[in-house]
DNA sequence: GGCAGCATAGTTAACGTTTTCTACACGGAG
DNA sequence: CTCCGTGTAGAAAACGTTAACTATGCTGCC
């Protein structure tokens, strides 16, 4: 009585199954689902138990196809385990689920083919928007191309791009923009250490070719600079941005013997490494080695000494992020790119001392 | 000379575009594409030089919904910004893109109705499985019924429902089920803390109906009532895996005035609150007040002193659930579930000191 | 020299929805 | 008593792929 399909009567019911078991035709269905048309108050209940009856659940990818919109939000990082990235994310779910949309997370792991690949898959998957947290890796004319492309093809096909803590593609490409000061941030720690007298200050930055650590290295320098204190190549290392790294790192400098009065990490994990290694060396912080972090994550608070650190509002950039994302949908087709910049500023705690 | 439908001029260029821009049939495009069917040298190149040209991206709704399988595998959890789960999403994105599957987090921020509704979105979008990681909040009938139905329709979709570090839902279910030794965990963390002379132990429980928090708190009174030591209501405290919930939890017992000796908190950052209550009170960790957390997350050891904690390990446990979701694809359809459990053991650092 | 077999190519029917178009009663207004 | 909205229903055409059929030259074998 109820199924007639034979093949497929181990798969999920379809509409059809449903317009059967209901007596109605496959349009009715379809009608009283979305609710946008007539429909008798007696066919609609007996619809409404078929598909409970039936356990039905729609199609997503034949309602794709058939022209309705997924509202479905992508977001891709490079891992889920930063808690600076892991906020952000948080604050794109929160606003993105708000409004009834789905968010879905990628990973890149740092790689920038990988990164591509997965906008790639987006904007097959047609997802509504796609939001890129985090620095860029990669600054060669050919990734800039493809990421311009896909940026272009996303556009045309009634979605966005936003770059979100990264430099934009170019004022001709169409992506909305959501920067925070990242050189400034770094000026502003670089100046607080320098007023505190230390002359000497190991930065750690992140990989080489990486935006965000080159922003950030950036400001550092610049501070140095207008601080009349003269730049100082030996006293930079690059390394990622984990905990391991800054221990490592910092345990290999000290074993080389300390030059240094501070340590300017990258990020608040490098600095809890750094805090890992001086205390190897028996090196009190604040007292024998200073040391400052950046994104001023909860970590921070939980380091002892308490980490003096750059405040960045991660979760209202991810926030900040999905709104344009969500916003652009019902923008005419021709709307040009947002550009919002978030400000950082030092958060001073107990990791470094005045030195003279 | 290029496409001759004007309607969609600003849509993404089809697979029918590009046969017509190559001059061949739409099959012979599909062909290229799929590479398992004969097709001429000059045929095949032309076509990639059109795809090329129109930079076209298959339509991935119509690929899915003309049969192929969408390498795809979700995982569901209650918040990203939690740093077991967070490694946990990181094992099992680490396995999935190792076989070149593409995997999508999805969060519930703890709310049941949200994780149904995540579950049924996923197999809608036909996921080729679905991974439930963490505690479940609702243990009520209706959830269990629906979770059930969408496990069976899952399964009969060739999917799989992996529950990992969760209770299974019962042997007639369709899942595999991923599990960790929560219980013996605490009881092991408990009996090291009664070990050292802690007879009253404040245990800081999670939620009250979470199956995660359920089990550590039955694994401390199992150790209490093994040791002799009678049951202590009083010492109980529910909240949430926060570190301001376990802030906050300390704070209100140290005001009240303290009556234990130790803290038993359900999770490491939980602990982190405790560590932060105890030093506005001018508590020192362990010497006033021994500390104890649960997951042995990174932050463990950067604590200071540093927590003892419960090891679990969370990365392995997203990787065997990744394994055995994609293990899964090429088993017969009437393939019984798996069940995996993993052990969990103390990690004695700094926290604790002895009692007499 | 007819014909099996092979390498290519095109046709066409799914796949499961949504969304026009039609279709048909049923009232009430002219 | 016709005619026209109006409320409700079904038929059928998209949507963009894939895959199962056909269809066509060839090559080479009896």
């Amino acid at each position: 009585m109820a199924n007639s399909s034979r093949r497929k009567s181990s798969s999920s019911p379809t509409l059809a199954d449903v317009a059967a078991h209901a007596g109605v035709s496959p349009a009715t269905v379809s009608r009283v689902l979305a609710g946008n048309y007539p429909v008798s108050r007696s066919a609609n209940q007996r619809v409404l138990r078929s598909i409970r009856e039936l356990n039905y659940s729609a199609n997503t990818h034949a309602r794709a196809l058939a022209g309705v919109q997924t509202k479905t939000i992508a977001f891709i990082l490079a891992d889920v385990r930063g808690q600076s990235f892991a906020d952000a994310a948080h604050g794109v779910e929160q606003e993105a689920s708000r409004r009834g949309w789905l968010s879905l997370i990628g990973t890149t792991q740092g790689d920038s083919e990988r990164e591509l690949a997965l906008v790639q898959l987006m904007r097959e998957q047609r997802a509504g928007a796609v939001i890129l947290i985090g620095g860029v890796t990669n600054e060669a004319a050919d990734y800039r191309a493809k990421m311009t492309d896909l940026a272009r093809s996303l556009h045309s096909a009634g979605s966005l791009l936003v770059l979100c803590g990264r430099p934009p593609l170019g004022d001709d490409v169409p992506t909305a923009v959501i920067e925070y000061d990242n050189e400034q941030g770094a000026y502003a720690m670089t100046s607080h250490l320098l007023s505190q007298g230390h002359r000497r200050t190991l930065f750690l930055a992140g990989p080489e070719r990486q935006s965000t650590s080159m922003q950030r290295l950036a400001g550092h320098r610049r501070a140095l600079h207008d601080f009349g204190v003269p730049d100082a190549p030996e006293l930079v290392e690059h390394g990622v941005f984990t905990r391991a790294s800054g221990y490592q790192l910092t345990k290999n400098r000290l074993a080389a013997g300390q030059d240094f009065t501070a340590v300017f990490a990258a990020t608040d994990v490098v600095a809890a490494g750094v805090y890992a290694a001086a205390a190897e060396f028996d090196l009190r912080v604040p007292e024998d080695l200073s040391v400052v972090g950046y994104d001023d994550v909860e970590l921070a608070q939980d380091l002892r000494p308490r980490l003096t650190s750059v405040h960045v509002p991660y979760e209202e950039l991810g926030r900040a992020a999905a709104k344009i994302a969500l916003d652009s949908q019902h923008q005419q087709p021709d709307w040009t790119g947002a550009h919002r910049l978030f400000t950082t500023h030092v958060v001073v705690r107990n990791s470094v001392t005045r030195r003279d």
